[in-house]
DNA sequence: AAATTTATTCTACGTTTGTAGAAGAAAAAG
DNA sequence: CTTTTTCTTCTACAAACGTAGAATAAATTT
């Protein structure tokens, strides 16, 4: 499956966020200066084709609905970014994250109950 | 600055390791089938303008060197990962990760060891 | 020295992306 | 019912991308 562009992965969000939505709320979704309407059909159109969207006809317009789960899209993103920089090793990225990104004592601690959590699940 | 498209940064990567490099080394980074060698120069040229990759004139050629640290343009990237996909929330990111990415158990447990000294770390 | 290889610049061309106008049809409003 | 709004399909077009041939110049090999 053939990868979103950016301007189609904008429009993904509010999809997902949406979960099923009209052309008009999608339109509503944009922030100004909203794009035409042609536009984001062009978009919906092209990620039709590429397999991300589906849409069910609801009179004389469609309802159109994601056709891939927020999670998925999200994951292989993830694990190609881990593939191409940490040569495919979670815990490579997973070090450079904690030391990089600037999460607060509190955030930390919640994330170190997590893993717990995760580690005990697995133990079970 | 704007991005590097995927063709380019699979060459940002080479240099990357090698620290700098010549067209024939680069060259010899990619593998089979290899572009030609007026495609890296093509991608090496808009590279440069886009203020990514930098050379020093050795003689007849160039030897090329990156610009920007990587470290850098990873965290950028997973920066605008974890703003599109949770609204900025690195906590969620990072819950949603050790949720999704299948660590085992040895990597769950080097991964807590880590934030246990980020967070002793934080308290000194 | 002649032939071959290497790196660079220019040009090019098909594809993808971002955007949207023209046209038409159907639905909603007056 | 006429006007206006909404949505879809077609067409278009510039910018970005992926790739690479032609031409050229310098370096290396024979």
């Amino acid at each position: 499956m053939n990868t979103l562009s950016t301007a189609e992965e904008q429009l993904m969000q509010y999809l997902w966020k949406e979960k099923q939505a009209f052309m008009k709320n999608l339109i509503e979704a944009y922030p100004e200066p909203k794009p035409a309407t042609t536009t984001v059909a062009t978009l919906l159109k092209r990620m039709g084709e590429k397999g991300y969207v589906g849409y069910t006809q609801k009179g004389r317009s469609r309802e159109y609905f994601p056709k891939v789960k927020k999670k998925d899209y999200f994951s292989n993103h993830v694990q190609g970014l881990i593939q191409r920089f940490f040569n495919n090793s979670a815990t490579q990225f997973a070090s450079f994250f904690t030391e990089e990104t600037a999460l607060t004592q509190e955030e930390l601690k919640a994330l170190r109950s997590l893993i717990d959590e995760k580690i005990e699940s697995n133990n079970a």
